[in-house]
RNA sequence: CGGGACGUGGCGCAGUCUGGUAGCGCACCUCGUUCGGGACGAGGGGGUCGGUGGUUCGAAUCCACUCGUCCCGACCA
């Protein structure tokens, strides 16, 4: 590609490398509301809504606008890059499946057993069909009819895709909806052994993959079902807004992963381990004398689950027919988990957990731009030359940036800018370019620099 | 699914009790003065009150039904 493509003029431009638009504010679609609609309640429900994020089409159904869709992709590409980092091969079911997959005889057996959540259709032929609320059946079925050996597994595999619950109460925006983007990964293995290693390397990728984010999720022993066992974990994250009280050791709260370099190949249960031998409980698996136990080092608070994974052995793989030949000539019907992340959902779960009276705050790695520029003001030449130059230079550099040239007041632009919550604001006026100097704004230390425009841009190429 | 609310220009609301064909703030358009944390003045456009059916001379207001949305609870990514 010639470099003239890269380097173009006023339209905004697409890095190579994201494919991520940079834009002017004026050519912009951000439909930002001064005032929250009366519908939402919680904290990112308002400010998803305000920042022009997202509209609502029906009841837990929504539009996702440029700036919402753009937070979406990069939350989906962190998911993507960290399953693909353990050898999780990402594929595409569809949304509608034929409901035999489900039916008992001829599939899982659960589709009576589902209930009313499911969104039940007919096609044109009266033929049963539905909208997935999840996969497994679909996988399965793809498994199962092409996999004919030990050979064939271990397999992990995921797709990003929608799904549909019919909640009976949807709320909360984005957070509880009833069509909703998630991320589910399904493990093939031969025995049991063998599965809690696919479980682990969701585990260790689980924790990765919200590190990235800038989230401190806390696995947390879930339910098992029927298999029982330790092989349930839902992950969550702390949020003063969160839906569930939980409990945990206090080690928690700010913990990172020690080992940023895993080998996913290696041994992954000291790290698992690690994690699991502390103590963590939502609140229907809470242990008083646990609790007791750790003393000062409990803490409780409120969270919100941005993940489960499980083990369910041969739930489906034994009606599905999901079956390999062992080295001994054997049938086995293969083990399976899996590994759910509600995409949709840690849009709003990171607002909740990341915001201020003025608007949202984004961690570095989700914001929808790194930066936005603040042109002062907009008919003074001088200021428009410095903001454009600096627009220009920064797209060139490859760093996506939000550029307000609106012909609108400072007041205004600053309440946007603080609403939509890029990590960086470069506030351009002509009263310090008189001294050669602009500011530079941190959206989530409020700290503001008056520094000249060239080490301001430099500063934001780090 | 139980309990509770609400539905009036794009957004936030008043008007409903005590029927007399719609109002305020913000936003929007024009002009002028402004312009470093959501300006000011003047002028202007936009709704027939979620829908249907009743009562009435007359309905946003009363009655019935219906649709939609939200909140609490149970359930869930």
């Amino acid at each position: 590609m010639p470099s003239s493509a890269r380097t173009h003029t006023r339209s905004g431009i697409c890095s190579p490398l994201t494919n991520e638009a940079s834009m002017r504010l004026s050519r912009y679609f951000l439909p930002t509301l001064r005032e929250t609609p009366s519908e939402a309640e919680i904290a990112s429900h308002r400010l998803m809504l305000r920042a022009g994020m997202i509209r609502q089409s029906s009841a837990g159904i929504y539009s996702w606008l440029p700036l919402g869709y753009k937070v979406l992709r990069k939350i989906e590409q962190i998911v993507r890059e960290e399953q693909n980092a353990i050898g999780c091969q990402e594929i595409l079911m569809p949304t509608i499946q034929p409901a035999d997959l489900w039916k008992e005889g001829t599939g899982s057996g659960r589709y009576d057993d589902y209930g009313p959540e499911m969104l039940r259709i007919k096609d044109r032929h009266d033929r049963d069909m539905l909208y997935g609320p999840t996969n497994e059946e679909q996988i399965t079925e793809i498994f199962a009819a092409s996999a004919r050996s030990y050979r064939d597994v271990p397999k992990l595999m995921y797709h990003i895709q929608w799904k549909f619950r019919d909640e009976v109460r949807p709320r909360f925006g984005i957070m509880r909806g009833r069509e909703f983007l998630m991320k589910d990964a399904y493990s093939f293995d031969l025995n049991a052994t063998a599965g809690r290693i696919s479980y682990n390397k969701m585990f260790v990728s689980y924790l990765r993959t919200y590190e990235r984010m800038g989230l401190t999720a806390i696995p947390m022993a879930a339910d098992t079902g029927p298999i029982g066992g330790d092989m349930s974990h839902e992950f969550l994250i702390l949020a003063d807004t969160g839906e569930s009280e939980i409990a945990c050791h206090k080690d928690f709260v700010d913990r990172k992963l020690a080992d940023k370099d895993i080998d996913f190949d290696g041994d992954l249960q000291p790290i698992v381990d690690s994690y699991t031998s502390q103590y963590a409980a939502t609140d229907e698996k809470r242990d008083l004398d646990a609790e007791k136990a750790l003393g000062d080092d409990l803490v409780t608070a409120r969270g919100i689950e941005v993940g489960h994974i499980f083990y369910f052995g041969t739930k489906y793989s034994k009606p599905l027919g999901a079956v390999v030949t062992d080295s001994d000539g054997k049938e086995i019907t293969v083990e399976m988990g899996s590994y759910g992340i509600g995409v949709s959902r840690l849009v709003g779960a990171i607002i909740e957990a990341s915001h201020d009276d003025d608007g949202i705050i984004w961690p570095d790695a989700v914001a929808p731009f790194k930066a936005g520029i603040i042109n002062l003001k907009a008919g003074d030449d001088a200021c428009t030359q410095a903001c454009d130059d600096a627009y220009n230079n920064l797209l060139s550099k490859g760093v996506d940036v939000l550029y307000d040239d609106r012909n609108t007041r400072a007041g205004a632009k600053f309440a946007d800018m603080d609403l939509i919550g890029v990590p960086w604001q470069l506030i351009i006026g002509p009263r310090g370019l008189k001294s050669r100097t602009v500011e530079l704004k941190h959206r989530s230390s409020g700290e503001r620099e008056e520094i000249s425009l060239e080490s301001a841009q430099t500063q934001l190429l780090v």
